[in-house]
This record gives structure tokens, C-alpha cells and sequence, in this order.
DNA sequence: TTATTTGCAAATCGTTTGCACGACT
DNA sequence: AGTCGTGCAAACGATTTGCAAATAA
């Protein structure tokens, strides 16, 4: 549970010789804080306005986001149709099972994804990586036979 | 390899009572060539002007292959990061892997996929749906450990 | 000071939509 | 004739980019 903090980052982003401004501060308080949700680049926008106070530009945010995934602390992940999802890169590394019906997504640990798709990947000479990119599928409720919906 | 040809496209327009139009052939015709082809709505854009000679608007595309795939015969594919890309619906079901460093899809038949992945899935009460969307990795040449790029 | 960041606005890409005209059936 | 499909143009959501002004170092 000991996870990165906001302080961590902002060290981090100094470290990495990048310059640490108010808006990046925002953005850093509001992904420590985030803990499980998966945001996007606009409820982190709003998040970070809420925050900080200020207005800060959508533009800034993706700006911001990719250093911090360049400095190796965020990542994004495409959950299907949508806009990307944003979260810390942490001890918790695990995969997304988005549900294409409600939208909501699962987090499975890492490990049992993996081992369950390598295999058949590697008689493909495949490496899947669906820490970037979700799975897609249908949740319990949703669970349906009925003609997939885009 | 006896697979859906042009006028059996155009014969299931017929029979679900949609009408048989110039683009809508051409479109036909296009998909039923492609093979194993991925196509984009662009590709298939631009092959059916090619084939017939005439200018087709990018929305007559999207539309066309929304009623193919209403009427079952198509279905699209969200590859990753591009567009997504539309194949005949046929005996040949199949999952696609992709790279996201050189793009290439391979295709994996459906049962091998299916198969590892559900167990997993099931555990979290989730259904995969990797016919919709694609499993995204490394191909082999591709394999690095390097940082992943977008 | 001076290289980074920012905000703003405009551009991009893939896709969808409103609308009036044209063409299947 | 009447409905459905078309081209056109504009709108869309998510993201990216150019540029000049603002600011952390």
C-alpha cells in the first residue's frame, strides 16, 4: 500500500532535470492520489484544475503526462473504444479487463494474464503486451449472446 | 478457400432487403478480394474507387460497412492504435495478434486464444472478446525489452 | 539569463452525422 | 412513388502541434 506519493513524483521530475511548475504539481498530487481509478486525460484535467485552482490546458496535461511516462513513473493504457487511461507505475503492475458493455474495468494481477496468453503467443513468436493495451470482453451482468455492440 | 465471393456479399444485401448500389458493389467486390488482407475503411476507400472508377465518399464506406456488419456478413477489428480494419466474417474466425512496433497482425484461430484466455477470465466473472479487439504484443523481431513505445 | 513550460488556437486523425438530392425497387 | 442511399460539408472526440509569452532554474 506504501505507494508513490506526489512528493516522489515532483522529486522525480526534478531529478529527471525536468522544471517543477504548478501545473505538473496538480498533476502529480491528483495521480498519487488516484489510487484504483483509471483516469483519463480529461478527468485528470478536471482533477487537476479542481486542485490546483488554476486553469491549467488539456494540452498540458498530455504534455505532462508524457514526461512522466518518458521519466517511467506513469503509463497509459488503451481500455478499447475510449480515450487512454492514465495510472502510476508501481509494485501493483496488473492488466484490465474492460467490460465493452458497461465500460467498467477489472484489474488482474500481471502474472495470471500473462501466463495464460504467452503461451499461445509464443508459438506465434508473440510477446502480448496487455499492460498497454486492455482486454476486451463482457462482464457478469453483461454476459449476453447477443450481437457485440460497437 | 471456398469462401464468400463478391455476389454472394451482394446477394445478402438483396436478401436483407438493402439496396444494391454502385459503391455498395464495388465494396463487395474489394472485400470479397482482399483475402487475408487487413483493410482500414480507407483502404477499402480507396480500392472501391479503383475498381470502380468513380469517387466514393469515406462516409458511404463507414455506412456500408456498418450495414454489411448489421446484416452479419463483416465485422470490424480495433488493430491498437490506428484504425480499426474490417474483414469478412467466414468460416476462417480468427484473433488477431499485433505488433505495435512494425503494425503486422498475425492471426491465431480462434479456439487456441479463446481458450487460454477464458480461464482467466473467468475468475473475474469476464468474458474476453479478442475477435473484436486485438491482443497487442511484440513480434518476434521485435522483441526487445527495450521501453515500450506508443 | 535562458532554456523549459505554458496557454491558446489551430491542426490532426478516424469516424459520425445532418441534410437535400438522386437513385434503387 | 416512395424509401433508402448518396455526396457534401460540417461536427465529433481524443490527441498533437506551432508559436509567442511566461517562468523555473
Amino acid at each position: 500500500m506504501a505507494h508513490v506519493s506526489a512528493g516522489d513524483l515532483i522529486e522525480a521530475l526534478r531529478t529527471a532535470g525536468l522544471r517543477v511548475t504548478a501545473p505538473r504539481k496538480a498533476i502529480c498530487e491528483v495521480l498519487a492520489d488516484a489510487h484504483d481509478d483509471h483516469l483519463s486525460a480529461v478527468d485528470l484535467h478536471t482533477r487537476a484544475e479542481a486542485f490546483s485552482g488554476k486553469k491549467i490546458d488539456q494540452s498540458t496535461i498530455y504534455r505532462t503526462i508524457d514526461a512522466l511516462e518518458t521519466a517511467g513513473h506513469v503509463q497509459h493504457v488503451h481500455l478499447g473504444h475510449g480515450p487512454a487511461i492514465v495510472h502510476l507505475k508501481g509494485a501493483t503492475d496488473h492488466h484490465h479487463l474492460v467490460c465493452e458493455v458497461c465500460g467498467r474495468a477489472v484489474d488482474v494481477p500481471f502474472a495470471e494474464v500473462t501466463d495464460a496468453i504467452s503461451g499461445v503467443a509464443a508459438a506465434y513468436e508473440f510477446l502480448v503486451d496487455s499492460v498497454h493495451f486492455a482486454l476486451i470482453g463482457r462482464c457478469r451482468s453483461h454476459e449476453t449472446n447477443g450481437e457485440l455492440t460497437r
